[in-house]
DNA sequence: TTTTTTATTGACTGACCAGTCAATCAATAA
DNA sequence: TTATTGATTGACTGGTCAGTCAATAAAAAA
């Protein structure tokens, strides 16, 4: 039953599906055909919307930079202590759905992606400008060095991730973030400016 | 020309390929013909010895690991001081060599990978409880909460890694290790016993 | 109504690949 | 010398997959 207007439901519907199908399989060494077989849909259609399957990936990984980032921009607004900008940051990059296994599988996937994609590369290079950014602006009046101290932050974040994200389910993430924090305190006692 | 005791040799050469054709492709996406090529024999023989290609990827890691591993021992090898031992950790875990671009690639596939191979992902936990055991035993004379300092160590040096290994060439790895150094002396600065 | 546009797919192609197996060849042991 | 064992591969199989294309069907426009 073809109807107009079905260009953005298939493009969202696909790009679900190959973050289930890449949860699913923990790889991107998934197929055309079973992401659209999950939306409901023929390959053939997947390829009529995307191009292929590289363009597919792409899509994908800049949804879920999207919804990272929209989360960021979600808890900064109406925050303006510098502090409160600082916890916000690192609270919205550990809430627990970006801990969901389809996500954090998407993630360490585009990490590897980006070795052999220019185009995945430069995405993640987007989205780690931008929170490095967003460390030094709320660090600028705390510490004397904010850009090293963003760095710092930011590793810490990033790992703190790929070590949760890794471990065994049931453990408790309220951990990642605290340790997080209480980096943060130390960055602040250690270089108040 | 068929020799006898030739099987250390062609598991190490293979084991090399697979390094080396991970990073010229950036992925795991790799054939066994193309290991084998690069190796100089034949596809066959590469099942001969492992297997599989699974278990060619695990004895891979199991490679890059078993490296890192040794690199670290030898870097704390005659060195008692507890903050000599901090910063041989971290000098080791961002030694040049771990930055070659295969090297990264493997690690970032391996990463990946541990999410859908439980035998990758015990591997993976193998190494990260060494780190943070070692981290731990150099900082107990050192700060109050030795536990909680380690899994912030451990997350700046796997975050500084992802980033360094993920950014573009040219960079300074240098960085890196100032950055976590720079970490560590505020950890002893902010909670000394 | 006719034409055009959009949505959709079945069927196909060309290519590739992991893994198997029987056979060959050389060194070595009996 | 003969039998055995380790090293090695060519040839093959069963299966898979990305991407193409022409055709169909339903809206929408003319």
């Amino acid at each position: 039953m073809p109807k107009v207007g079905m260009e953005p439901i298939r493009r969202e519907a696909l790009i679900q599906a190959t973050i289930a199908e890449i949860g699913a399989k923990g790889t991107l060494d998934i197929t055309v055909s079973a992401i659209a077989r999950r939306a409901g849909v023929s390959p053939a259609l997947a390829h009529h919307y995307f191009g292929g399957k590289e363009q597919l990936f792409l899509s994908t990984m800049r949804y879920i930079l999207g919804v990272y980032g929209a989360d960021v921009r979600a808890a900064l607004r109406g925050t303006e202590a510098p502090q409160a900008r600082l916890e916000a940051l690192v609270l919205a990059g550990f809430a627990p759905e970006h801990f969901r296994r389809e996500v954090v599988s998407a993630w360490m996937n585009f990490y590897a992606l980006a070795l052999s994609s220019s185009a995945a590369a430069r995405l993640l290079s987007v989205y780690q400008r931008r929170l490095r950014a967003n460390l030094r602006h709320a660090l600028r009046p705390l510490v004397a060095d904010p850009a090293a101290a963003a760095e710092r932050i930011a590793a810490v974040i990033d790992g703190l991730y790929l070590r949760e994200g890794l471990a065994p389910r049931e453990t408790e993430h309220r951990h990642a973030a605290d340790l997080a924090m209480t980096h943060i305190q130390l960055e602040l006692k250690g270089a108040a400016q």
